[in-house]
Formats: structure tokens, sequence, C-alpha cells
DNA sequence: GTGAAAGCGCTAACAA
DNA sequence: TTGTTAGCGCTTTCAC
């Protein structure tokens, strides 16, 4: 019922490896098949529906038409992540998905996954596990397979990694707060594990600001393994910025918080309690989410210069890093940083007295 | 420098087959292997760090463990549908994603992609199209491929499809707002193609509930391929809405939209225009969304009885079929429709005077 | 209990 | 210009 190379080479008494280089147009060079013979292998190719079987062509050519995609789990803004990549490289090679839910047992399981499936290249976001440093060496030197990592770094690995200039993120937030006369800040961040880079250069880009205008950090922070994707800790944790802001002395005029989807829940819980946003405190996030720029929720917060969606340019360039790699090209040893720029809106507003 | 299944045999002095089998408990019935040398395969396969070559595996064994995904877009929702996927089913297969942008081309394109591929079984948003049913047909016929659709049927082809109730959808909001005392009621709704089967059906539940009350519809409906995913036309959509209900001479007291992403559109251009919602109008949407729950949305909306999400209600149980499918098991002839239920919020006011 | 051999569908040298 | 021959790494039947 499906046809193969060989169907096709019987039914014209030629040979399987005059069809496998006609129907791949491969005469480069000393091969050199007559246009009739070619023409006569695509015609019945045509007619018989084949369809040449992906695996045995990259187990026989050892070289695959498929990358890994690694995701540390499945939420709003992935999407858009995904769309990046797909859109970059869909012409020439299919994803393979693989989430490990910010488990690092799962991470490992699925990234053997990946290579088991000799993918030609990976995009991955590293949870930074240290039991899981070895299987992403092994990526790397072992299979040799091109690697492009995006939010986080891995330590003692030379690999490009893609990511919003986190550092730049709250620095900028925070200065554009100041600007606008607030002096008391809350900060509000949560890392979902020990290893988070990110979570540690965004309270350095704010804790840099704020010491630059010679004023104290108020920080709310939670590192830990947290499950982000779970509703009720999400805004379980908004609760506990908004207690503590309600709980200061001399409240804070603004709440700075490291992602957008955090302001998202704090925007909920300020609702939910009867918080004015701006008018009793300004709320500031990161990232520019789909959602922020919306005229009813007017989420002041940091994007990508240049670009709508942080999470899409990420995709976007990782996608043509990996391509780049994956044709051979030699790692210029730069990781690509994305600019970032404030964007004020609604839920910001300028102190005018104090 | 990678390992394979041979290397581990000379290792030890014994044929491939054995460890073959060793590696993969294969001792049932007459094949017997002694524990010892099954410990001594799985030790030295441990040590050397050997990988299983998936490729070959599936092209020897004439079996996969991936499975296609097809999308008609990336976007947002889309996440969740590929979560529930994931979730249900990443402990034994892997997917391959596709995603067609509603381009009935590119969906011909990556279902050939997903065919050479040799995947075990299908999840597809089919677009309908009428020059891409053969293809449908190849891959449930031709190829044997457990194939299931979601969101829409396809003609002459009987394959299981999963999808909320479409015109339970539109049929229980339509009569949430009668209830309310509403008489006026703009229907707006986008279709992609003129193969989008949920587009009439959603319309035909509207205009049901209309009917039985004795009232006239109003509809503002698109036909045609739009690109919902491009903002823009997104957006003059709900623009276009929102004009026809400005124009009417007597202004509608509601708008149902037959989504909450047109919804969003909406609300947004409301609050540019200063209209009040639910003030002005009330303002009912489709599919409860993930931002629909929020306070300070609130959005009137419909939504999968027992679920959070309807779209990862989507992608589980179209996961769980299929791996029934690809089990072995036959399928029962029954489409699963997701019953639906209505959510009241904030976007809706009941009607005190006519 | 274990091995030898054939083959999954294709590609890539090298011959002819 | 085309065919022959070996694999790619694994599974599976059948013989020992």
């Amino acid at each position: 019922m499906v046809v193969t190379l060989k169907n096709i080479a019987d039914e014209l008494g030629v040979s399987p490896a005059t069809v496998s280089l006609a129907l791949r147009d491969k005469m480069a060079g000393s091969k050199n098949l007559s246009p009739a013979t070619v023409a006569a292998v695509k015609a019945t190719a045509q007619r018989l529906g084949y369809r040449p079987n992906a695996l045995a062509r990259s187990l026989a050519g050892q070289q695959s038409t498929t990358i890994g995609v690694l995701l540390s789990s499945l939420v709003f803004g992935s999407e858009l992540l995904l769309d990046g990549v797909q859109t970059s490289l869909s012409d020439d090679f299919t994803s393979l998905l693989s989430v490990y839910h910010r488990d690092p047992k799962i991470e490992r399981r699925e990234i053997g996954v990946l290579i088991s499936n000799r993918v030609g290249g990976i995009i991955a976001a590293a949870s930074g596990a240290p039991e899981n440093l070895d299987i992403y060496n092994e990526i790397v030197h072992r299979n040799k397979i091109p690697l492009v990592l995006y939010s986080r770094h891995l330590p003692n690995l030379s690999v490009p990694t893609v990511y919003a200039d986190h550092t730049a993120c709250t620095y900028l937030a925070t200065k554009a707060l100041l600007e606008l006369g607030h002096r008391r800040i809350l900060y509000g961040g949560v890392s979902f594990s020990k290893w988070m880079e990110s979570h540690y250069m965004l309270i350095e880009g704010h804790n840099r600001a704020m010491s630059e205008a010679g004023l104290e950090p108020l920080l709310e922070t939670s590192a830990g393994f947290q499950n982000w994707v779970k509703p009720q800790q999400r805004h379980g944790f908004a609760a506990g910025i908004l207690d503590r802001w309600a709980g200061e002395k001399v409240r804070p005029t603004a709440i700075l918080v490291d992602s957008d989807l955090l302001a998202y829940e704090i925007l909920d819980e300020c609702s939910a309690r009867d918080i004015q946003v701006p008018g009793d405190v300004s709320l500031m996030g990161v990232g520019d989410y789909e959602f922020s720029s919306r005229s009813y929720v007017g989420l002041s917060t940091v994007g990508t210069v240049g670009e709508v969606s942080t999470q899409r340019a990420i995709g976007t360039r990782a996608a043509e890093l990996l391509r780049e790699l994956m044709a051979g090209k030699e790692w210029d040893g730069k990781d690509i940083v994305l600019p970032q720029e404030v964007r004020l809106r609604k839920t910001t507003r300028r102190l005018t007295n104090t």
C-alpha cells in the first residue's frame, strides 16, 4: 500500500539509486541523469503517491530535518515563542516539541528523547539544575548537536544564549518610576529554582537603579522551586506582595514585578481588594506580554526594542542562530541580548507631591 | 563517539540481537535471556552512555513513538491545547509540531511532512479546504495513521472529531442575554474560510434562540479568508462591529461575539471610544479564554462544563482518544462534543427597563 | 539462552 | 548516464 523507492524503480525498470538521485535533483558533479529519466521518475513518483520515508533518509544520510524545542512549560506566551521558531525554520525543519514542566527529572528524560531522535539541532530553556549539566554536555560534545539556549546560561558550557537584557529590564523600569517621582518602590519577583539566573539579574538591575538614586530597595522575592503554572501559586504570590505592600508603615507608591504575568495577578488581586491602580499604587511589569498593551489593561512595562513581543523575538532569533549553526557556521562567541525599553501606559502615574 | 548496539555487543562479546532484547526486557514467551546477561548488558549500556537510535528503531520495528500535531495557527490559547496534548501522552510519545497559518497550501505540505516522518498518529485542526481532502484520506486509508480532528469535521471522512458544542455555545449565550432582558442583540462572528463549519453552527445556535423568543437576529458576520493572526485585521473587525452597533437606529443593548478573542478586541475598542461596558452595552464572548475570568476583565462567556479551559480540554480529550486508536482500539463512531455552560461575569448587566 | 541472517527504506561510494 | 554494493542502527524470525 505504501510506496517505496524500490517500487518506483521496479515500475520503471531502473535502479533504486537512480530514483533516489532523480527525486532529489542530485546530478551535481560527475552525476548526470538524463532529463528524460528524471522526468519519468518524478512522474511515476507523483502518480504512485510516493512519500519519502524521512526516517530512512535520516538514518542513511546521517542528517536530520528535525529540530528539538525544549520548553520549561507551556504557558501564556509560549505560543509566541514557538511561533517565532516555527516561522523561522518550518520551511526546512519540523520541530519536535518537549516540555519538562520545570521538573529536572523530566528535563533529563526529554533531552534523552531528543538525542534518541537524532535531531539536527536543539533550542532549549535549560532549567539550570546542576544534575543535568552533564546531559547538556552530552548534546554538545558527544553528539555534536548544535544547541541554542534561551533565557538562561549554563555554567561551564560555551553555547550561544538568547535573552532579553534582564538587568536592563529592571534598571530601566526602576529609573522610569524614579523619574515619575516614586521613592518607595516595592519590588516583587519569583524564581522557580535556585539556579534561575534571570531572577538574580533582575534584582540586581533594580538594586543598582535604587542605589544610584541613594535609595534603599524594598524586596519581596521568593526563591525555590515554585510551580508558576498552577494558578493558585501564581495568585498566592501576588497576594503576598500586596500583603507586604499593605503592611508597610509608609506604603510604597509603586510596585515593580519581574514579569507581566505576575503583574496581571496583582491587578486581579487589586481589583478584588478594591485597590486603585494607579490611584492607590502604580504598577509596572516586565516583558510586555500580549495583553499589556490593550487599552483596558494598559500595563506599564518593559519590552524589546523594535519588537512587539519579546517572546516571539526570542524564538525568532534563537531559530535563526540555530539554522546558521546547523549550516556549519562557527559561533562567534557572542550571546544575543535583546535591548530593552520602557513602555509607560496606564498603570503608572506621576507623583504630584512628594 | 556515539554508541550503538553493536558497540555494546562487541564490548561484551555477545550478539547485537541479545543486546537489543535485553535492553527492551523482551524475554516473553520462548525468549529467555539469563538475568545475568541482561544485567551485564544494561550495565555497559549505562556505562557507555548508550542512546537507542529512535529512527532506526522505528524503521526496523515499523512503529513510531512520535505523533503529529497540526495547528491552524499558533495564537493565544494554542499553548493550552498543546499542553493538554503534551500532558496526556508525553510519557510515551513526542509530538512533531506543524502549523499551517490557515493556508491550505502549507497545510498540504505540512501533512506531507508528517506522513513522511511516519508518525504513529495525528491530531489535526483541518482547514476544511476541499483541495486537501484527498490528503486526509491518504493519511487514513493509505497510510492507516490514526487521526483525530478537532474543532471541525471533514466531509466524507469518517474520523473522530473533538469540539466544543458550537451551537450550544451561542444558543445558551443568547438565552442568557434574553433572560437578562435584552431584546436587541448584535451578533458578531468571523470565519477564516468558507469551509469553517463552526462559524455556521455558531450562527445557527444564536438564530435558534432568537427565533424561539420571536425576535429577529441582527448579524454582523464576515466570511472568507481572514487573517485573524494579524492584529490589525482582528481589531478592524471589532471596530466594524462597533460601527454597526453605533449606526443602528435603535441601538442593540447587547453584543454577542463568537469568540473571547474577538470580545477582547471589542473591549479594547470600547475603551478607545469611551463606550462603557456593560453600562452602554453588554458584551458576551465564547470560549472562556484565560483572561476572561480575571476580575479586572470579567468577560461573560461560555465555557466547557467542568473544565477551566476549553482549549486544554480539547487537547486532552483528543490525545486520549488518539492514544486509544493507536493502541488498536476501534472507534465507536461518536465524536467527542464538550458540553457548554454560560459564565456570567461583569460585562453583562440586567436591563431594568426594557 | 543466544547467535546468524535478513531486512526496514534510503543514501553514497564506486564500478561499469 | 546508470547499476551494484554496502551500509545507517535496529528488530525479528529462526536456527543452534
